[in-house]
DNA sequence: CTGCATCCCGCCTGATACTG
DNA sequence: CAGTATCAGGCGGGATGCAG
């Protein structure tokens, strides 16, 4: 996500390395899931009770696309029933600590970026003025 | 996006701190135009032309996001034609901060994820080899 | 228990045309 | 120049059922 001479961006998605870590920010579980296994070692349907709102499809996908980008690994216990159990790579705690940092962040600036939606939202009535305050 | 005592994570995204930075990161756009933005204060037509695959629709869309969440201001100049320029606020400015770590981040670890992911598609005839050293 | 296949609906997004 | 309005298509993602 370079910016050449000419003023134009680089968009070429499809190799930007930039992406590939975004899309995992941006996507609704896939940060939830590393933070959970920061934690430790987790069992799918552990994951799946600590994310109550999440389906077994979306689980399933959000697993499949961070052990295929190196995030975790997968280790299947073939006992009966099967159990499998997911954990950080190293390059998986690496992210979870970058992660960590914009979690740190957003919470520190989260005043800032209410009262400013707020304001530009037309001042819901009064509660405007408390968040304001806060800032 | 806290982990509670009893595993569960809390997943109120509608008062997630998380979630307005995360939704910015994960846009196709909204980074792109802060990164552009960071040069200096752009018009209209500026970033359009500096990003070429977006349309006057999505461009307009990102930018009143990121103007409702104080990350830029919009100054019209009533000239004719009206011009309209837009500029990183200092939230916007210290969130650009955050997003060139990442990028960094990303960049660092390219090529460690695009040799787990080789591995993991199921190992492209031989392209594969070149990136397994690469790392 | 873990996970894949299918159906299906809603929203996001691009394309196009129009306005101040 | 800087948008807004409208329409239509694609796709993400939930629900359900089935398999190893």
């Amino acid at each position: 996500m370079s910016i050449g001479p000419d003023g134009t961006a680089d968009v070429d998605f499809s190799r930007c390395p930039v992406r590939d870590v975004l899309d995992h920010l941006g996507d609704k579980w896939t940060s939830l899931i590393v933070l959970m296994l920061a934690e430790g070692p987790q069992r799918f349907s552990a994951l799946q009770r600590a994310v109550p709102d999440i389906s077994k499809r979306m689980l399933t996908q959000s697993l499949r696309s961070l052990e295929r980008d190196g995030m975790l690994s997968r280790h299947v216990y073939p006992t009966k029933p099967p159990s499998v159990e997911y954990r950080l790579t190293d390059l998986g705690r690496r992210f979870h600590a970058e992660l960590q940092r914009l979690v740190a962040w957003a919470e520190a600036n989260h005043a800032e970026i209410r009262a400013a939606r707020l304001r530009h939202d037309g001042l819901g009535p009064d509660a405007a003025l408390d968040l304001a305050e806060a800032v």
